[in-house]
DNA sequence: AATGAATGAGCATTCATTCAT
DNA sequence: GATGAATGAATGCTCATTCAT
């Protein structure tokens, strides 16, 4: 803000762009995960921001270029976290493991339409090619890789199961986080998040640990009933 | 079918409105998977099965109605599998559940696009009221209510941790289907479905083991009956 | 209507034919009065008669054929009674064009979707050219003869005023049928119909009547206030 | 408007808004008036204006909203002229009524379609319900009550014979002047707008004229005040 | 005598995008 | 920095018509 020469609040040309800017964002969002991208139309987006269709064109250029640079805020908001929740937490990688649940649940309540918007674009883009399919496969990419990397030291010094491959392990790991959130995203009133979350983090926890593998019988390929894991 | 004197096979108007009928389906089913609901034309859906738009006028009356018909094959093929593996599987709660993840395997395999077009409209006619809002909150409901049933079961007679409130566990059973599936079907590539699937059982079984629970630290608000710090 | 060799009733094919006919031809010219021609599909009328929309091809090979059909009728209905109701009538040229108000007021509460009908499809087919707009024309240039014979007949013997041409003072009764008719359909609530037609003929007769040159003042082209008719 | 530089016309955006809304009218009334409300389409009434269907949409968002806008442009031409003839006119209610019909009949020639515009939808539109019959139910009562009101004041003072009531007597006087449009509008070659218009107001003035009362043989059910027999 | 299946042209409406100002 | 005007392609839906049975 800058005062002008008389005495109105008077915004300077870079805060009035950055503040336009924000506010497309923000509604593009909003709006992105409450309707779908097909189904928001930018008249809907730039109302909401309090422009005219014509204000995203001159910032984003096209509707595409407006969703890439949501999802690049909404990566921002997932990844950075997520990184820095696992390096901060102890030493185990138990902890690393809890560390990233607890930082994704919290992500949910405080930063609900930034992940649901992943989840949701992921599917509406899943066949098609382009800058927003790269985008996603980005986040993904390295959300996979961020939990593999603890899931395979685990596996190493022991804390967890050994029994079953760490790629698939991981893998699991984010869908148990994607599906819990889908199941609280799209039931709110039926199901109290706090327990969910204590839920998800018991069940997943203690499925891993390394003396689960005795608790269940896994058949590699075809076994009898009776047969117990390795 | 009737042949006639020639050796050309004449479909009697039975048996087309039959065929029609199932061709439009397959081909819509086909398409909202691969496209999502809004971006699927009624002209691809139709030329797709070999007729023009009319047809599916004719034989569904509006694009809606046609999804509805989906739908309901999707209901079938996925509620009444899982009712008759549940009731044909082993006494035990975790033989339920486990026959339960096992059909849910299986289904993803055999009928892909009917899990996958369940999951993708309960997102994409999320805000939405209606038929098709109905019809998917109908089946979504009979299926939580199947598992939440086995999983108070089990609680009771001592098969499941009993520190976790039958509710959500239940609801975090589906979104370990949910979320397994949609990771499986986001990088078929990348995970093998069988080792996938080996997982899935392992963790969310070993998990739930009454004895699970003195593998896990969680601190309940409000401590549960049995359960132990850590 | 035959008995056939059991005792059950058995319509005879050309009664059978001729029931179609009419019943189609009957919810056609209710359809068209209600909705207008343009309005109607095919489907109501035929779903209207018990059929479907084939027989309507099957009878009269096509929509604007049918149209066609239901003017022949209205023709008949509407020009048969007004002949004979003005051959019938006293002698004078009075009584006639009375006559001719008394069965065309009858025949709007008897025949009112005839009437309507005639006028409706006047209108709506004002700017389009073939069979239809030469059947309509036929029928308005009869009545237009019927009372332009009359009123000649009714200046030269004196009974009506021969201040005004016979051409426009016949077209301007039949405008005040026209007009009548449409206040009456358009508020039907607001009108009491005896009323209007008493209002109708009074003031008809009245202002045609030879005395009542006198009592206007016809200005000829421009003159004065105070000037007299001739 | 504004000269550039140069020496082309340069609009303004209020101009331009200004123009291309007065041309879309244009091109609706004239097209609604030819083919009718459902058989014109956008493209048609945006081509004729020079523009796209997409113009039509940005100005007034759908058909019905355009055939509104059209309609309330034909309330002012026709509503405010005659208001406006009659309260100008000489003091007798006599006066008045040759007034409007002198009014009307002008209006014919120089508002052609507007008039006509009117009685078409009054028809098109007679089974339907929403804004548009709203429109078009607001001008015609105030029509009859414009007409009514004369009527009235002139049976009370002795100018208008008073054997008929009053509300049917200006039904009756609406429908002459609609009547006589169309009869003209269906024939403009046959019939001489002029004379036509002399014999309409010859015909009507003399009709009402109280001594026309004696003219005419009118049975009433129940015998008015002052009211003769034959 | 009549139906059911299917077509294809037409139409209202939506919406991303362009551009002059 | 942003708007308002306008476009054009796409889409759900309607309906007269055809035809085999």
């Amino acid at each position: 803000m800058v005062r002008s020469a008389g005495n109105a609040t008077i915004k300077s040309k870079v805060d009035q762009r950055r503040e336009s800017i924000e506010k497309l964002l923000a509604a593009a969002l909003r709006l992105f995960v409450t309707l779908g991208y097909n189904a928001t139309n930018l008249e809907k987006v730039a109302g909401a921001a309090g422009l005219t269709k014509g204000a995203v064109y001159f910032y984003f250029g096209s509707k595409e270029a407006l969703l890439v640079e949501v999802l690049k805020h909404v990566r921002t908001v997932v990844l950075d976290g997520a990184i820095e929740a696992m390096n901060s937490a102890g030493p185990g990688c138990s902890d690393k493991i809890v560390a990233f649940l607890h930082h994704a649940a919290n992500l949910s309540l405080t930063h609900r339409d930034e992940v649901f918007l992943l989840i949701l674009m992921s599917l509406e883009f899943k066949e098609r090619e382009g800058e927003i399919r790269t985008t996603l496969d980005n986040i993904y990419d390295r959300l996979h890789k961020l939990i593999e990397r603890v899931v395979r030291a685990g596996q190493r010094n022991g804390e967890f199961r050994s029994d079953l491959k760490p790629r698939e392990l991981s893998a699991f790991v984010m869908a148990t986080h994607d599906g819990t959130f889908l199941e609280w995203y799209r039931r709110p009133e039926a199901l109290k998040d706090k327990e969910l979350v204590r839920v998800h983090r018991a069940v997943v926890v203690a499925g891993m640990h390394h003396a689960a593998a005795s608790l269940t019988q896994v058949r590699p390929r075809k076994r009898a009933a009776g047969e117990r894991g390795r």
